[in-house]
DNA sequence: TTAAAATATACCAAATTGGGATATTTAAAT
DNA sequence: ATTTAAATATCCCAATTTGGTATATTTTAA
């Protein structure tokens, strides 16, 4: 998961997200950590939020951009 | 999850795609039919398997394709 | 060098998962 | 049309995984 890579650029905090997201803070820090993994509905809240592919998010693509 | 639409447009059954993934045709089933979802790891496996994005996988995007 | 903000970890109940077995549906052959 | 086989869906259940609360640790900034 690219997801704290993503989140720091954003400047925000793993507080901010998870509310943002209506979670919790070790929530989210647990994925950046890897500890736990989302679902498939949770991946795709985090992409929306932040307007990346669940690709990219997942590191299987070096571009950031859903394609039409 | 447009894996049914993939699996058949590549003529394959639940059994042979479950052997190829090692898992078992009820594990496809249930994704087809979204009594269950995948995590992230089968979703790669599933991904992969067909040369799709997983965005195109969850629909959410047109394009079948992993972008460079 | 403390105080506050940010992040990580422990514990636990509840929800979710995959597998084996079986039922049901669909397709093919006669 | 009937039978048979192939394909797909569902039941039950043990085991794993999950998220929440609370707390500990680390980082930042004053």
């Amino acid at each position: 998961m690219r997801l704290k890579e993503i989140r720091k650029s954003k400047g925000i905090s793993q507080l901010k997200l998870a509310m943002d997201l209506n979670t919790n803070q070790n929530t989210i820090s647990r994925y950046e950590t890897g500890e736990r993994e989302p679902g498939i509905n949770e991946l795709i809240k985090i992409a929306d939020y932040f307007n990346v592919s669940i690709d990219y998010l997942l590191e299987r693509t070096e571009n950031p951009n859903i394609q039409k």
